[in-house]
DNA sequence: TGTCAACTGGACTCGCAGTACAGTCAGGCT
DNA sequence: AGCCTGACTGTACTGCGAGTCCAGTTGACA
């Protein structure tokens, strides 16, 4: 049972760098298994198909994101209660912990997803909308907290302004994977930064 | 040759339909053919192999898309001849033209190209990158213009900011495509217009 | 009439997904 | 000690799609 769990998530991890690498089809069980040093056979008996596997891939990763928010804006509450100042830092952390990525942020499994949508089942497309419904709402919500405190300055659809932060991560980090730049998604943010300080912060 | 093109057109449509619904690599030669009504030869008459189809498939949507921003802006600049409204107009016009779409935006070849990296040579992701950075330049230049009217109340980076008008689209449509809604990608540049206002809008 | 571009059609190779299944091996259970 | 089960290995097979090769057809034009 710890043996399988060593294996399976050995199979994803390598799955994942390749997958994030040349994309979802581009990658083969053969090489999956070749570096996870396990037969085809072995494969197959953790996975069903490849489809499985993208599945657990996405799963896995929503989990991780999903993490690092949480953990993300809780650090930055703790730096400022305010929560304009609190969303503020978040970004700021969020963009820097993209820089720090020595080789680039890997790229959003989303975005990827999203592009080869019929290789994948309902479950997996399923998946994939449930998690940008989630970050839209959770910063949905901090938007309504910052504009109870902050009257906005122009009219804006917050579940739009919600789905902006996703929206500008993904995009700049198509930026990134197409300009084989290094920052183009840490600036992106911090651009979006820029936008919530002209929209809520007085003066 | 008047027939080539014909033929050869003829495929890059249906390839390019197949290929924003699935991806690229979902797409099958047998089913292009079987939609074009020409043999498995035929296509291969056309091109070389898959990858010649994706670098023509590109070429075009590059081409198209450039045609579309040179009428979009040209249009607003007939409208008014400020550089800030000028681009506020083109932003609408663009917003609305993605709205007015019934099925939605077929989605940016650009995003879907760049996650399926390793499937294409070295001139495919060459042509991908190239066509960011005339954006970048395009949208930079129009930004520099405003600039020189409108101080912008906040320090920003006009490359960043040209190219936030690509990673808004591409973020959008990607929201659009996983969440199988149909106006995300519109209400995204809405709302990077809203920003723009507040950047250089004096008051 | 002959040439050439634009095909058709079929046969073949190769790599990869997925299936099937028989056998191995380590650990825990009784 | 004997047995069971979960986690595999190894091999052999089907089927599909990409890409190659090539011989032959067809219609336009010189």
């Amino acid at each position: 049972m710890d043996q399988k769990t060593d294996t399976r998530s050995r199979i994803l991890d390598i799955a994942e760098a390749a997958v994030l690498e040349k994309g979802f089809e581009a990658t083969s069980i053969e090489e999956i298994v070749a570096g996870a040093k396990i037969s085809r056979g072995g494969f197959f008996y953790h996975f069903k198909d490849k489809n499985a596997l993208a599945r657990a891939l996405l799963e896995r990763y929503i989990e991780l994101e999903n993490a690092l928010y949480d953990d993300l804006f809780a650090r930055a509450r703790e730096l400022n209660d305010d929560p304009l100042h609190c969303m503020l830092i978040g970004l700021k952390l969020l963009a820097e912990m993209l820089e720090e990525m020595p080789t680039g942020h890997p790229g959003c499994v989303i975005a990827s997803t999203a592009y080869q949508d019929r290789l994948f089942d309902e479950g997996v497309r399923d998946l994939n909308r449930q998690a940008i419904l989630g970050w839209r709402k959770r910063f949905r919500g901090m938007f309504e907290d910052i504009a109870a405190v902050y009257a906005p300055r122009e009219p804006v659809n917050l579940d739009a302004l919600g789905d902006m932060v996703s929206g500008v991560v993904e995009g700049g980090l198509v930026l990134q994977r197409a300009l084989r730049e290094q920052n183009n998604a840490a600036e992106q943010i911090m651009l979006f930064r820029t936008y919530l300080k002209l929209l809520f912060a007085p003066k």
